[in-house]
DNA sequence: GTTCTTGCAAACCCTTTGCACGTCT
DNA sequence: AGACGTGCAAAGGGTTTGCAAGAAC
């Protein structure tokens, strides 16, 4: 079986998040998480949107922000930035220390795993006196057999 | 004498560019670089829009970010996409194979060298079967001596 | 009961676009 | 002359905000 997410210990996480900072809990939050949980890739903020539309949560746009907000900032999600597109998210748990690389031919993302990374990345934090918490490694780079990169026009 | 970009070079990597793509050479698109290099730090479209303005350059918004976009095309710009902000800009040869630490405390940005993220990042390229261009690493820290970190607040 | 959260829609910011005019080749 | 670039203002897309109603504590 893959390594999958156990996401009974990402909603403790969660909660015990909430407690701690004073913020409520609410089915909102706890549905966001629970529908984060199905996926198994980046999503944008609108995409879960309308994924849980579709399933029939009432969950308003300005919520699904706000808790991929909260979910960024205890470490549960990882937010990156690519390209000019909008924010997308993951779970950290999902591929924990993997990175990037976009195509800047056809916007192709391919994820890797490079644990070098991590261990430059706290080299760096110590020499300039900051505590790690994460990073974002993006990789620029165009295929080498030009077929290969035409595959995803439809995305 | 410190590190300085030599402008001329790259005006001609510009006109080279502009030239094999069958683009022109017009007077706002070398104003634009002229006054980009006057910068020896990162900045937005809209900053360096404003800055034109203020110097009496008739410069349109639209001009300004078209030409940035092309400027990050043949390389001579990075544009980086940090935190939520607009996206920023900066003269590739200013600092060569540098990134970039974010304070997630204060958004404060600490540049910094580290030669080995290019080796890996030419690895993982072979490894996937991509011509590297080129990285960007952001490092999200909060540094150790909370009172160092409040110094930005008027940024 | 009080304070925080939600939902909605409008506001917001950065960026792109459409069109008429100007200019490079 | 013709095609491309510019300027302007309006549109666009993603995200945030203000406010009234509702829910957590």
């Amino acid at each position: 079986m893959a390594a999958k997410t156990d996401i009974e210990t990402v909603k403790q996480t969660f909660s015990d998040y909430l407690r701690k900072m004073k913020y409520r809990s609410t089915p909102e939050r706890s549905r966001v998480l629970d529908r984060i949980a199905e996926y198994d890739r980046h999503f944008s903020a609108d995409e879960l949107y309308m994924h849980m539309n579709n399933l029939g949560d009432r969950v308003s746009r300005a919520t699904v922000y706000s808790t991929l907000d909260l979910l960024t900032q205890c470490n549960i999600l990882m937010k990156h930035r690519f390209q000019g597109e909008s924010a997308h998210f993951e779970l950290s748990s999902r591929m924990p220390n993997h990175d990037h690389l976009i195509c800047t031919e056809c916007g192709r993302i391919v994820e890797f795993r490079e644990d070098q990374i991590k261990k430059i990345r706290n080299q760096v934090c110590d020499t300039l006196g900051f505590r790690p918490r994460t990073h974002s490694l993006q990789i620029f780079a165009v295929c080498h057999d030009p077929s290969t990169c035409e595959y995803n026009q439809a995305e």
